[in-house]
DNA sequence: TTGACAAGTCGGAACCTCCCGATATATTTG
DNA sequence: CAAATATATCGGGAGGTTCCGACTTGTCAA
């Protein structure tokens, strides 16, 4: 026997699984847009009333909100010259309760 | 009454702690550090184990372990020449269940 | 049709992250 | 002591992200 590393049992996730986790991870990884998601996991929203709410222009809520829908995060419906958009990832409310959970959701 | 925007009675986490939301996000964002992660939520492993398990050099995983540490997500222990982490955030393994949730927790 | 408004797109500057080779420090072994 | 091993640190180049102003497109109202 060769030294025989002790194998541990270990449940490991393969890397390029791990590294499709990491680029969604790094889309949710901005402020403006975890208030985006946060707001639209409780309502239906327009871009512009998204960008108030964080404080930015709306073409760069625009840029965001485009970002999130190109990686399935998102769909957007227009009506009128508004256009509403709609969180169709589910399991993105699950990693938000985690963060609120963890950075005030309450109040504190 | 002026417009009386429709408060629709969101619960809205503040900019500042989504701030330091995103900055905890950005850094396990990232493939090698997830599977750091996922390791140790499991296991006591050293430097070198870690970096085995990533396919990087060691001293690549030392700097991610350093982040990681230094934003409080583990601490270390040196024993002889070797340094063992250990994760101390204790959301971490709630994270990592969303993540494995989503992204091949089991099979595919 | 004209003007105002909402949303989206484009190009570029500033900044940050990732990765690497080289080097440093500490510890054990001969 | 010198050599080998494990970990940590440093400087820099490549590539990516964020943000912004300017512009375009599409819609509504007068």
């Amino acid at each position: 026997m060769t030294k025989a590393k002790p194998v541990r049992l270990l449940k490991l996730t393969p890397l390029d699984a791990l590294e499709q986790a990491a680029d969604c991870l790094k889309l949710l990884a901005h402020p403006h847009r975890l208030r985006m998601v946060q707001m639209l996991l409780q309502g239906r929203f327009a871009v512009g009333e998204l960008a108030e709410s964080c404080g930015i222009p709306s073409h760069m809520a625009s840029e965001h909100l485009r970002l999130m829908q190109r990686c399935g995060f998102m769909k957007n419906e227009k009506e009128g010259r508004n256009a509403y958009y709609q969180i169709v990832e589910p399991h993105l409310a699950h990693i938000l309760a985690c963060i609120e959970k963890r950075f005030g959701g309450k109040k504190g």
